[in-house]
DNA sequence: CTAAAGTTTCACGAACTTTTGAAACCTCAA
DNA sequence: TTGAGGTTTCAAAAGTTCGTGAAACTTTAG
């Protein structure tokens, strides 16, 4: 038999990991992430991939794919017990190091293409008569309000201290 | 005939709107929500439901639809055009307070749900053997994390100055 | 070298979302 | 009061995403 001698994860376990779930889910990620992420980092000793599908009804495909996943963003590293020989897996701890991983790889990536791809259609944009180049202007402004995003991703990913005002100044008159 | 008269919206403003539909998207939101703020915000007046449809291909139920939504998250206002029965829709510029908006009644919404959840979770968890209770601890630690997102979101909201480095100090130790 | 254990990949089907088109519903003018 | 123009709602179609289970692949022990 395989992974049945774990213990057995209660109830509650299991309603704080579909909790963790949706916010991940909220956050861009896939629901069963956020699901075996917790499982894990609610277990004191590491888990192999047959407990965790056990614990959670995920068939092994979906399981070894949902850690594969994890592991890619670093948000769970593999473990290993001598004597056995599948592997098994632990999650890492420190939510602000992997919050921080998401906004620099995922966040900041986005708004730059964001950026470009109004570089590109702003210089596509004809001309127009009226004099103050309405659309124009407008790209601009959607242009500045990019950067200014790049600078708050790029402050928070620092660790520096991060003061909104200008957005609110500039954009919420 | 209806909306026909509109000027032909170029290929390149089609272009910004689906940018931005994009991004708005990633942000949790319906794609053509992106686009068709952006037409409007593109648009030196205000533009009627035909118009709209017309230009980004979308059937009228659909125009509909995603404009209430729009209007109800103050997105976009209604506009008026004496002479003219049908309504006319204008953007909200001040993107920053669209987004203070949203980062009040979604997201706040959002983390204080997951905290509610984690207490009862947590009312629900067996206290185990080992002394230091430690799936106890781990959820007090995600409860952590929960109130200091909580504070981060409520000063980002009040226009407060932000320093992220109690949530890196913490976590990301 | 072979067999057993574990893992990964993949095509398919289920479940969920989004969009459509048509019908019902308003509102105003004559 | 009726009818035309405009808007909203809704059930069904289309499209998309997600999870399964089986097969292929990899690794290690004997």
């Amino acid at each position: 038999m395989s992974g049945s001698a774990a213990e057995p994860v209660t109830q509650a376990e299991l309603e704080v990991a579909d909790t963790v779930g949706r916010l991940m889910e909220f956050w861009g990620f896939k629901r069963p992430m956020g699901r075996i992420w917790t499982l894990l980092y609610l277990s004191p000793t590491p888990l192999g991939a047959a407990e965790l599908g056990e614990q959670l009804k995920m068939s092994a495909g979906a399981v070894s794919m949902t850690l594969s996943e994890l592991v890619k963003w670093g948000a769970v590293k593999k473990s290993w017990r001598p004597g056995e020989r599948r592997d098994f897996y632990e999650a890492e701890t420190s939510i602000g190091k992997l919050v921080q991983r998401v906004l620099r790889e995922r966040e900041l990536e986005l708004v730059r293409q964001f950026e470009d791809a109004l570089t590109n259609a702003e210089a596509a944009l004809p001309h127009e008569s009226s004099s103050p180049d309405f659309k124009r202007a407008r790209v601009h402004e959607l242009q500045r309000l990019a950067k200014l995003g790049e600078t708050l991703l790029t402050a928070l990913v620092a660790g520096k201290v991060v003061d909104p005002a200008p957005i609110l100044k500039v954009y919420a008159k």
